[in-house]
DNA sequence: TATTGTTATACTCTATAACTATA
DNA sequence: TATAGTTATAGAGTATAACAATA
């Protein structure tokens, strides 16, 4: 358990994290913007799957997702084929062009930070990798269990 | 220097920052949403200043910060007088109301903290808020230095 | 002429709710 | 009746550009 002004710097930092991630999202294409790119970057790590579930990869609403995908679908980057298993599913996986997008899109954040983290050892980015996952998990169940006013 | 596929799971894991930024926002009252929330803080940890000086700090142009400001001048939590050296500026400063309101919003993240990471220790905390000082801080100029498409 | 700040406009991402189709 | 997905609508946040006032 840690002091009560750590956790209000780490929520600084989060909030903060904004500016970075805007960074990134101006080094993608107009074609592309960042939730298309999201989409791509997790049919590539996980294959393929339902919009169901890469709406929990990405944690947005499923509506979110669709309009995600619908775009991505619209530049030929992913096909969707009827799910054997059930009609009112479509199976989502990237095609070779989606493929090639996301080659582009790779380098293009390697470069950045290749560029800007000179002096970040393996380490230290495997630090940030690892306590940045175990923080979603630890708050990833936020979403239903909470008290708003 | 560090690996290439360490970078490309550094970009995922801040583009899934959002999802934990927006746990955070829901945690505010509708009046002060997280924009509000960021110049009360920054009022706070820093003191009086600018807006010109606030955009920096918030890592946003001057005409968002702009809007943010005048909501929460509207509401009272932060005033405005003449900046007595420089007639085109004004001096923002935080209100008793502003100080009370920021209390609040400090022990809502805290409780939410406390709940969701009982499990991190002290250390952990410290190095998270660390490395992620140290990345915006890396990525800091971002912004004017780009080759986008 | 340059800078500080404001406002108008437009775009992205998001959630809620209503709806269709299938289970 | 319940679930997968789509679409319409609305709201927050952001950037660009045009503008006002002052330096």
């Amino acid at each position: 358990m840690a002091e009560r002004s750590q956790y209000e710097e780490l929520a600084r930092q989060i909030s903060a994290m904004g500016a970075v991630k805007r960074s990134l999202a101006r080094l993608l294409p107009a074609e592309c913007p960042s939730g298309s790119a999201a989409v791509l970057a997790l049919l590539d790590r996980y294959g393929e799957m339902r919009i169901s579930r890469l709406a929990e990869l990405l944690a947005v609403d499923m509506s979110v997702t669709s309009r995600h995908v619908a775009h991505v679908a619209g530049r030929g980057w992913i096909e969707r084929s009827p799910d054997p298993d059930d009609g009112r599913s479509r199976i989502l996986r990237l095609t070779p062009a989606g493929v090639a997008r996301l080659e582009d899109l790779g380098r293009r954040t390697t470069d950045l930070f290749a560029h800007h983290l000179k002096d970040w050892s393996d380490d230290d980015v495997g630090r940030l990798n690892a306590l940045l996952a175990r923080l979603r998990e630890s708050l990833g169940d936020c979403r239903n269990a909470r008290t708003p006013t």
